[in-house]
DNA sequence: TATTGTTATACTCTATAACTATA
DNA sequence: TATAGTTATAGAGTATAACAATA
């Protein structure tokens, strides 16, 4: 039985996901904070910085800093709500969804590398538990 | 089945074990990083600062900073190796040891409370499998 | 008054480079 | 020459406080 604790272990887990990861998104020339915006924002109607924010549980304004950069990219773009002008709603740009999908399959191929350990059906598992833990 | 990333499901994992462990430790006047530390120290023969850290996974100039803060608050002694005096040999003081035994249990307690949303049988099957990724 | 986005700022955690002392 | 510990420093990543615009 292990002797390590789970905070190592999720620590380490973290960190091995992310060498995997980081490379993976390389080409698309964004991180997994970039990408992960990007999934958020993959929904029927657009989302204001904040509800992109609070859906990721970080803060409104590192949302800024991260949305200026993916707007200079042209992966994702701003405009004002039309009912609520304190608001912007955010929206993947049409070459934002194509990066996306690519990246997505991409960081697919990362996680299942990064199962690879574990035989197909614990990886099921594995993500289900987390799943219910979170 | 969960549509939420590898990557999302790993941070919160942590963010919310850390929201657990951070106030358990609170009485003993350490933190998460420093517990593992100690930890680690609780070996048959002592090891020195660079032996520590690569246990850690973390830098050596890293542990210096930690080490000093727990020589600071008596929790562990530095003396040079006697064959080499290159290297320092870290060991838990008396204290150190009081203090790691009472903590452990603690972080166990706070362990528990993070996977009570399993049944038993999955609480350690979880473990199990994350064990086997890192 | 409260909320959204923004900016400036500061804090935490970590690593890299350069130094000292030993080997 | 190489290694262990140390120091200074810098880079992520993050949050807090204060402000402007709007509700």
């Amino acid at each position: 039985m292990s002797r390590r604790r789970l905070g190592y272990l999720l620590k380490h887990a973290n960190l091995r996901l992310t060498e995997l990861t980081g490379p993976a998104l390389e080409p698309y020339e964004i991180d997994g904070r970039e990408f992960g915006v990007m999934s958020v924002l993959r929904t029927p109607e657009p989302l204001s910085q904040l509800e992109a924010a609070q859906r990721l549980g970080i803060d409104r304004t590192t949302m800024v800093a991260l949305l200026d950069g993916l707007e200079r990219k042209k992966l994702v773009g701003r405009r004002p709500h039309p009912a609520d002008r304190r608001k912007n709603m955010v929206e993947l740009t049409d070459h934002g969804r194509e990066v996306l999908e690519a990246a997505t399959r991409a960081v697919g191929v990362a996680e299942e590398e990064f199962l690879a350990g574990l035989p197909e059906e614990d990886r099921r598992l594995f993500r289900d538990l987390l799943d219910r833990l979170v």
